[in-house]
DNA sequence: AGTTTTCTTAAGCCAATCTTAAGCGGCAGG
DNA sequence: CCTGCCGCTTAAGATTGGCTTAAGAAAACT
C-alpha cells in the first residue's frame, strides 16, 4: 500500500514516515503543495495525508484539485487548524476525513485503515512468482491466471501462509483434509504433484520444496 | 437519505433527531441496542449513528454484528468515550468515522455527508452489461431492459454488490433466503441458471462464473 | 374462487474432482 | 553394495456437486 505524505514539517514527516514504513506501507513525502499534487495525481498512491498549511499550495487547493481533476483517492487532513468552521471546509472540499494536530498516531493509523478498507481489493498471498487472491479465489502465475481445483487451492493457500515455514504433512492433513495424523495415505503428494504440474514448478528445488520425512516448505525469494 | 440513530439518550436524540429533519433527511429511531441491531440489519438505511453505551447490546457489537452479516451502510460512531484505545477500536470494529461527544453538529453534518458522498454508488450497481438499479428494482442488459422475479433480483443484487469476491453457497442462502446453511437443496442451482438464462449467460465463463465447492462469483470486465 | 406468476423440491445426468493403489526411483543407513 | 523407506507419478474408479428440467406448492393478482 503506497502512502503520499504532502507535508513541510520535517520532525513530523521523520515521524509519520517511520511509523508507517513499520506498518508496512510504501511512503512517499512531497514537501509542498506544488509537488505534493503533481505526485497525488499520478493516481499510483493508495492514500493521501495532507497538511493545511504548505508552501505554494495549501491543502485545500490540493484536494480540490484532486477532486476536480476525478482521482478518487482517499485524503486524510492532518492539520493544526482545529475550528470547526475548518473542519467543515476540509471535509466539504473532497477529504474524507480530518484530524487534528496533535493526534496520537494509533488513531491516524486506524483510520487509514478505514479509507482503505472501502478501497481494498482484498488480501493476497505472494510467494516467488505466483499471487494468490483468497476472496476472488483466483490464483496467477506471473501474471496468467492458473486454474486450480477446491482442494489444490486450500493446501497452496496453506502454504503460502505458512510461508518460509515448514508445513508437516500431519498439519497438512489435519487442516486441509480434516483428517487425524495416521491416515498419511499419500493424497498430499498427489495434490503436490498437481500443484506443481499447473504452476509449472519442478518437483525439486522450486517455490515448493519437499522436506523429507517431515513435509512441505515454500520459499519466497 | 434514511439516517437510523441507535441511541438512548432523549436530549441527544431530540436534539439529532430536529437538525437532522431540517437537513431534510428521513430519521428513525432505535432506544436500545436490540431493537438497533434488527432495523439496521433490514438494510433499508444510508446510513446509521451508533452509541457506544447502550441497554442490551452496545454499539460494538451492534456494529460487529452489521459487518459480520455483510451488510456495508455506513457507521458512525457518536459516544464519550474518547481515549485513543476506544476510538481504535470502534473503528477497528468497522465503524466509517468516530466522533466524541461533546462534538459540534455542523462537523457531524459534514462527517456524514462525506460518507453519503463514498457510498452514492448505491444508485446503481454495474458489471458487464449488466446494470442494477435497486431502488427502481430495474435490470438492464445491455440497455435492455429484462424482467427478473423477486428472488432473482435479490440474488444478483447481492452478486453484484459483491463483484470480483466470490460468494459462498452458504453466504447466500444466508443472505438471500435467511436459511442457515446446511440447509443446501439445491435453490441456488436453480436461480442461478434463470439469471443466466434470462441475461442471456452462457452457464461457463459467463459473466457469473461457477467456483465449484465454493460459490459463485461476478467478474466485472 | 380462479388464474397467473413465482417459489421450492426433486430427480436424472454429466463432468469435474477426489481418492486409492501400484509401480518407480532415489536417498540413507547398515 | 544392498535394502527399506519415502516421495513422485500415473491412471483408474468412486464420488461429489452443479446443471437442467419438470411438476407441485405457495403467493399474488383479478
Amino acid at each position: 500500500m503506497r502512502i503520499l505524505i504532502i507535508e513541510d514539517e520535517a520532525g513530523i514527516v521523520n515521524f509519520l514516515r517511520q511509523g508507517l514504513t513499520e506498518e508496512g506501507f510504501d511512503v512517499d513525502v512531497a514537501g509542498d503543495g506544488e509537488t505534493g499534487l503533481q505526485k497525488a495525481l499520478a493516481g499510483v498512491y493508495d492514500l493521501i495525508l495532507v497538511d493545511w498549511m504548505l508552501p505554494k499550495r495549501n491543502g485545500l487547493e490540493i484536494v480540490n484539485a484532486l477532486r476536480s481533476a476525478n482521482t478518487r483517492t482517499p485524503a486524510i487532513f492532518l492539520t493544526a487548524k482545529d475550528t470547526v468552521h475548518d473542519t467543515v471546509t476540509g471535509l466539504r472540499s473532497g477529504a474524507n476525513d480530518y484530524l487534528k494536530k496533535p493526534f496520537h498516531f494509533e488513531e491516524l493509523l486506524e483510520r487509514i485503515r478505514v479509507q482503505l478498507r472501502t478501497h481494498e481489493t482484498g488480501t493476497m498471498l505472494q510467494a516467488g512468482g505466483i499471487t494468490l487472491y483468497p476472496d476472488q479465489h483466483e490464483v496467477l502465475n506471473n501474471g496468467e491466471p492458473v486454474q486450480l481445483t477446491q482442494k489444490e487451492f486450500v493446501l497452496l493457500e496453506y502454504l503460502l501462509r505458512n510461508k518460509d515455514k515448514v508445513c508437516r504433512r500431519n498439519r497438512i492433513l489435519e487442516v486441509v483434509w480434516g483428517l487425524d495424523a495416521e491416515h498419511d495415505s499419500g493424497v498430499i503428494d498427489v495434490y503436490i504433484n498437481g500443484i506443481r504440474k499447473k504452476l509449472g514448478q519442478p518437483s525439486d528445488g522450486g517455490l515448493i520444496q519437499t522436506i523429507r520425512g517431515v513435509g512441505y516448505i515454500v520459499k519466497d525469494k
